[in-house]
RNA sequence: GGGCACUUGGCGCAGUGGUAGCGCGCUUCGUUCACAUCGAAGAGGUCACAGGUUCGAACCCUGUAGUGCCCACCA
């Protein structure tokens, strides 16, 4: 058989998918039955596990985190798909009904995100146009890259099911979303509420608590005269309104002064009538233990208002700029008017002191602005009752974590979690009932398991819920995981997957996280045309620990590469000395013969162990090692004289054992090296030779 | 303020009780034999530090130092 001396992945892959998509081997449906023995006679009777159950019918599922459906893959999305073809293609040649649910998320406020930057690339703003119109445009953008996406996760390998994707923006899935939020609303779990939200005003949204960052910078505190009493602010800008004093109640200087206490004072604009306030929430230390509150616009002071049913007036409008209680300043930017009206301030007498202040405040995470608190009315869900059945569950152990120590970080939030604002301003997303606003798009991925298998009645959902393997970024634990945990509880009453695995970050080569801004981004494509898909798959796991992050290396991958060419050129030199070679006919073997394919034996067992354990790191190593550098090394090497020799019997049997232990080690490489193995696999003699060898029975139990 | 991790050869990381391993890189030699995208041989680490448990500690415990990440409404 002539064979060329390199490996060209560019004349292989794209062959290769097609014959396994054409197979319809992806589908759990179209799965063929099982043999009960495997040819290789390896796998010892008496398994336990379903490759006993020649009708498939122990399933295997994994949910692809639904690609955010408004750009390219990068190389986070290149590990996600590695890792959870592995376990698919590992569980599927295992004899199970493997079913690998491929997904988009129409991402909501991030899509909007990407597409507002590209309308100001040409000239244009969201705000300038139809909700409707911007909605048409942004589907038609996500539909382009939907095509885009889809195309990338092939060239990766991945053996999902086309047949059963989704997106979260189908009608049946929209259909559960709403059926959720009613149930919701029925057992008052969901509620509107004037409350106070983190507002962006160049996006024009409110965010939940996640999506802002905290950042920390240098400011001034100013102290303001305020009648009798000195109060220190950040931001002299709010306090225009300011009619409330609050001091601790246990504070002795103030003791004077009791709650409700009216004082005249001469404040910015002017006499106003102020009232003392004793509240705990004062921290004594700070500043001179008094403050005035602003309760539009700052958390804490909201909650006393709250407490203490004070009045609210709004100051800054949405878009940041002043409205007309603050006088001459009245339309101003609040960035633009701090300085005016701190000289204003100082010359009515009123500024005290100043002094340097170091602080963190909230920023939005996508463009860093300045998070104004604001007072609107949002829909809430009560997330305390939700996050009890999933504390129970997680601690229980019906979920469990890899890396482990992931169940102390999601406990911990779970037990401190606050309710969660799920309304948006926006118009990319699933419209909430009723109102203009739309669904925080993790509202609705947070319902993914259930949804995208279509729950209640649909056979998919029968057989496959719950999932068995959550994969995805330990980023998004708090986002996804956790509210796909209470919400699957809540709507189903079970849990929505048994094992979550969380892989880090991938990184640059000099371990920096990559951004677009610092141009440091590795596209994944980039790296399976130049070395393989199998290189820079197998080269994304080996070593690759859980939740530890990875810096991706060109100089990795192509080591990689060159273990891809030593696969093809071992196998290569197994069939150019097939010369008589009968399939199916077992020659004697002598008992160096038997003690290497026992040795072959063991190795197959321990990499399965570690493949269960979700090992995968350790599993493709072991591996490696066993081709490379025990049998290309030292096995083929030391059967050369006997290929070459006079002795049929001998021939015959080497012949026979080097097919074997090359047949056995393309099984085993196979999830991590899927293209290489199947197109050698291809080219076997082989006697009970399957369409593919994703098929092929794994040679171990 | 609270939480979670990490600290092992030049770099990136495995190893969780029994005399330190892998990949890349490095050195020397070899190569008409499947592969130079190769082979053989080799150099390189007091496993952050201190104390403890143990017959025995990179691994368990306590503390210290440094690094990273996450959560949190101190004006």
């Amino acid at each position: 058989m002539e064979l060329p001396t390199t490996y060209d992945h560019t004349k292989v892959e794209d062959k290769i998918y097609a014959l396994w998509e054409k197979s319809g081997f992806f589908n759990p449906d179209r799965l063929p039955k099982r043999e009960v023995l495997s040819p290789s006679g390896l796998r010892p009777s008496g398994s336990n596990d379903s490759s006993k159950d020649n009708k498939r019918r122990k399933p295997f599922t994994i949910l692809m985190p639904p690609t955010n459906a408004n750009g390219s893959l990068h190389a986070g999305h290149g590990l996600v798909l590695t890792i959870e073809d592995i376990m698919t293609r590992y569980k599927r040649m295992r004899g199970y009904k493997t079913l690998w649910l491929p997904g988009l998320d129409h991402a909501g406020f991030e899509t909007q995100v990407v597409y507002e930057k590209q309308l100001e690339k040409e000239g244009r703003s969201r705000f300038q146009m139809e909700p409707q119109q911007l909605y048409r445009e942004i589907m038609e953008f996500t539909l382009n890259n939907k095509k885009n996406i889809e195309n990338q996760t092939r060239k990766i390998g991945a053996s999902c099911d086309w047949s059963r994707e989704k997106f979260t923006l189908d009608a049946n899935v929209v259909e559960t979303v709403y059926a959720t939020f009613k149930k919701l609303s029925r057992d008052n779990l969901v509620y509107r509420g004037r409350r106070i939200i983190n507002w962006c005003a160049k996006h024009q949204t409110s965010l939940s608590d996640l999506e802002t960052i905290d950042r920390e910078q240098e400011d001034t505190l100013y102290y303001l005269q305020y009648g009798p009493f000195t109060i220190a602010t950040a931001r002299p800008e709010t306090k225009f309104g300011d009619k409330y004093v609050v001091v601790h109640p246990k504070d002795e200087r103030y003791k004077q002064y009791r709650e409700g206490q009216k004082i005249e004072v001469e404040w910015m604009n002017g006499k106003v009538e102020a009232t003392v306030i004793k509240d705990e929430a004062i921290d004594m230390e700070f500043g001179t233990g008094a403050m005035t509150i602003t309760p539009w616009h700052d958390p804490v002071d909201f909650d006393i208002a709250k407490r203490k049913k004070l009045d609210e007036e709004q100051i800054i409008d949405f878009r940041g700029k002043l409205l007309p209680i603050a006088g001459e300043f009245a339309g101003m930017n609040i960035r633009e008017a701090r300085p005016l009206i701190v000289e204003k301030l100082k010359t009515k007498g009123l500024l005290v002191k100043t002094e340097p202040y170091k602080h963190t405040v909230k920023v939005c995470y996508k463009c860093e602005t300045l998070i104004e608190p604001q007072i609107r009315e949002q829909w809430f869900v009560s997330m305390k009752e939700l996050a009890k059945p999933a504390i129970k569950a997680i601690v229980k152990n019906e979920i469990v974590f890899i890396p482990k120590h992931y169940k102390k970080i999601i406990l911990h939030w779970l037990k401190n979690i606050e309710d969660w604002n799920i309304s948006r301003q926006i118009v990319w997303g699933i419209p909430i009932p009723g109102e203009t606003d739309t669904f925080d798009t993790w509202f609705s991925s947070g319902q993914w398991p259930f949804a995208a298998l279509g729950y209640p009645n649909s056979k998919d959902f029968k057989t496959f819920y719950p999932t068995d393997v959550m994969e995805t970024a330990g980023e998004i634990i708090f986002f996804w995981v956790a509210r796909m945990i209470m919400l699957g509880l809540y709507v189903t009453g079970k849990v929505p997957f048994k094992t979550v695995y969380l892989h880090g970050l991938v990184l640059d080569a000099k371990g920096k996280k990559m951004s677009k801004s610092k141009g440091n981004v590795i596209n994944p494509l980039d790296l399976t045309t130049k070395y393989g898909t199998d290189a820079f798959r197998i080269g994304l796991i080996v070593g690759n620990t859980p939740g530890t992050s990875l810096a991706l290396d060109e100089n990795r991958i192509r080591g990689y590469r060159n273990f891809a060419n030593k696969v093809w050129n071992a196998s290569r030199f197994v069939l150019m000395n097939l010369e008589g070679f009968k399939a199916g006919k077992k020659p004697t073997l002598s008992p160096a013969d038997k003690k290497i394919l026992t040795a072959l034996s063991k190795t197959a067992k321990e990499a399965t162990k570690l493949m269960d354990e979700f090992k995968f790191y350790k599993a493709s190593e072991l591996v490696y090692h066993y081709f490379w550098h025990t049998f290309a090394d030292k096995i083929i090497e030391a059967q050369k004289p006997r290929l070459g020799g006079k002795d049929a019997k001998a021939k015959a049997a080497s012949q026979y054992l080097l097919l074997e232990i090359l047949q056995t080690s393309l099984k085993l490489l196979h999830p991590f090296m899927p293209f290489i193995t199947e197109e050698i696999y291809q080219k076997l003699p082989l006697k009970n030779k399957k369409k593919t060898i994703m098929i092929e029975s794994w040679p171990s139990s």
